[in-house]
DNA sequence: AACGCCAAAGTGTGATCACAAATTATATGA
DNA sequence: TCATATAATTTGTGATCACACTTTGGCGTT
């Protein structure tokens, strides 16, 4: 049951549905969900150890706030593990051509989604489908151990990016390189794959600069 | 006070003196503590979330086996990050005179205490003064991000190798890369550091295959 | 109108109880 | 002796209460 609470809030943080610097308390939330105090507690816990929630020096719990320094390290620790996990789902269905053609529908279908989103101009249902994307190509790899430590970056960026797109709107977005990725998955090209989600997550963080986007306080 | 009952628990897994597969129960984590039931649950779930307890799939908790996947993974995410960690500490400190040779006089004497720990053929010692180092390195990098990376990939592999190095002796970790780590720092040289560090990754962990230790089932 | 103070509401956290499920120990059978 | 069933214990988890502390809203004074 806590399982529940955690998944949702998990999910709201990772789609930007909720503002940086906004409280979380433990009876607000486990009214919003109609169950006790002590899921909500235990979900909250639970993202606080991941990363994706902050305690304040009042014990107060709020949704991290990002800084250019944090956004940095982060950005630096994706080029490092998701280059790689992406390599490692292709290496993981290569060769099982029905687990790969599987996962191709499964990215197509999540980017055809997140296309439609960018052209409505949708900042939720974009951060949500994009992270989907990106997750069904994660998890593939079977790698749980990397996916938990993406996972936790994602978790720590998701509700800051959501600001800032909401702010420049998604037409920046159009030209990610989910269309190369899943042609080298295709092509089973791994040192191609390697660099186009590279590219991808330059394209997504880089000219973003935390500081312009500070919550309003 | 559930702060300090993590704490604990946490320097227990990462100095590897709890051994994989054993069950960790609330209560009796908290009878240990003198604590309530609630701060050990706490505890628990947020080691949990890090990666360092495993639920069964009756919902209880133990600490977490290792697997050959999951070593490759780890030693991968090592390699990975903390290289990378260790140049931040340095270029962190780097002009900053004192905090230079407050880090190196630091990294010194866990050293030393390490030396001493191995020629003893303490197991528990070194892994924890092994610890000490590595730790006392990365968080002079003020990098927080990766450092919450590091530190649940510590926690998941330290149970594992104290088992591992309990039965192999002390005696095969003479030759770490600890002086040049330190001597790297001394000069400046971030290249060498860099190398020194991949290189202690390495000697730690190569030649080391968890299905050679599984544990007692 | 602006500032400070105080009461009221809200909050994190530890403690305790209830209950179902699982584990362990014990006894009972062949 | 060994397997099996049964009883006793231990366990995770949700619910609720208490208490100290923080935040907030509003009232009053200057």
């Amino acid at each position: 049951m806590h399982e529940h609470v955690y998944e949702k809030l998990r999910e709201a943080l990772i789609s930007g549905q909720l503002e940086p610097g906004r409280t979380v308390s433990v009876r607000r939330l486990a009214a919003e969900f109609g169950v006790s105090a002590m899921p909500a507690r235990e979900a909250i816990r639970r993202l606080v150890a991941m990363g994706a929630l902050e305690l304040t020096d009042t014990r107060r719990v709020t949704i991290a706030k990002m800084s250019d320094r944090k956004f940095e390290e982060i950005k630096l620790a994706r080029l490092k593990l998701e280059p790689l996990l992406a390599q490692f789902s292709l290496a993981s269905v290569d060769g099982r051509i029905r687990d790969k053609k599987r996962l191709i529908k499964e990215l197509k279908d999540h980017d055809a989604l997140l296309d439609e989103a960018i052209r409505q101009g949708g900042v939720t249902a974009y951060t949500r489908h994009n992270s989907d994307f990106h997750f069904a190509l994660y998890k593939a790899s079977g790698s749980k151990v990397l996916l938990g430590l993406v996972e936790s970056l994602w978790l720590q960026f998701g509700p800051f990016m959501r600001i800032v797109i909401g702010r420049l709107g998604t037409s920046c977005l159009v030209d990610d390189r989910h269309k190369e990725i899943i042609e080298a998955i295709e092509i089973g090209d791994s040192d191609k794959l390697e660099a186009a989600v590279r590219a991808d997550i330059l394209h997504g963080m880089d000219n973003i600069s935390p500081t312009d986007f500070k919550s309003p306080n």
